[in-house]
DNA sequence: TTCCTTTTTTGACAATTGTCAAAAGAAAAC
DNA sequence: GTTTTCTTTTGACAATTGTCAAAAAAGGAA
């Protein structure tokens, strides 16, 4: 739980009273490789922060599986979609590494929110950031080509390289596995 | 300043005091066609609401004008990057109808947060729903057609076609003006 | 090791989309 | 109404990317 509060404090450094109560309200999840955090058709009225591992989210299109997000270590993972609007996702969230969570529901979350001001500023400053992350990810789909979409992974996110199947990282590419491997081999 | 509140209240009602500290706090801003809201290289540290008219946020890349949203009547509008890391951005935001927003500095804004709790709140939940919203842009652009994300667009904002030239509208799903003026054709 | 499964690469070809250039059409200015 | 400017369409061709199928390589299990 460390690791969370370390990563809360580089976001917005919350008050011990909020970080008691939050720690207090956080349930340890512990997943195998293959295991799945979030099926499609239900809601997930969960928040969680993945301490330790990897995961994907993708659905089902055309019966193919499309990719479009990873998770590692200390990021915040939720089907965002269901986890807002309360309503069932298309999505399914997979282990991809062993890994440890810590979750929260959406019912507890937003009774800390009530009880504690700084908490909900944490989540919207939190929120705030994701949403410049996906801004900055829409453009380079929108603007760059297979290849600089490459080229730009290869230097934010070497590591996913390292742990991630070639199919799953064309799919969050946008481009086929075929494509990918062809951009590789004339680097 | 009554559109505001009615667009607010279908996201959060706020109590009273924090509307009118709200209200208050904004300046209402007059701008003619083909003005600037914003301009790239510089800090744009103001939130604004859209009451009247709409707008364009592009930005230049490799000396094309490159479209990557459209604001209209009722709309939330910044610099989102710039507005949130205080930073400066590269997104010139340019007025296409003659406009009428009401905009409020982030200083401003932040105060307003520390005195009313539920203007905070209100702002976390707008945050989700724009996210909510870039997602579904994200998902279209990385596995649709050119052909199925302009279908999408005539489905859910048929208006944006006929208030928008067509190369911004073509810049905006990604794909050259030829394209979609071809795509257009062969519906 | 050997076998089996999964992942990655390669080839051939088709489909999609982009680029450049010019023409046609529409809107605004005079 | 005419001219000028901006927007949209069309043609020809090139570049990019996708699809299908098969081979090669890598990783796990027995």
């Amino acid at each position: 739980m460390n690791a969370l509060h370390h990563c809360i404090s580089q976001y917005y450094p919350i008050s011990i009273p909020a970080w008691e109560a939050l720690s207090s309200a956080l349930t340890r999840v512990e997943l195998p490789k293959n295991a799945f955090l979030v099926r499609e058709g239900t809601v997930c009225n969960k928040l969680y922060f993945l301490e330790r591992g990897c995961l994907r989210g993708y659905y089902n299109l055309d019966g193919k599986e499309v990719t479009y997000w990873f998770g590692f270590e200390h990021n915040f993972i939720t089907s965002f979609y269901s986890f807002i609007s309360r309503k069932p996702g298309i999505e399914n969230i997979q282990v991809l590494e062993d890994s440890t969570l810590w979750g929260i529901s959406s019912e507890a979350l937003h009774q800390l929110f009530d009880a504690h001001h700084d908490l909900e500023r944490l989540v919207r400053i939190i929120n705030e950031q994701y949403y410049i992350r996906l801004e900055e990810r829409l453009m380079a789909m929108q603007f760059k080509t297979a290849r600089e979409r490459y080229e730009q992974l290869l230097g934010t996110s070497p590591h996913i390289l390292q742990r991630i199947p070639l199919g799953q990282i064309a799919s969050y590419l946008g481009i086929s596995q075929e494509t990918l491997s062809r951009i590789r081999s004339q680097v």
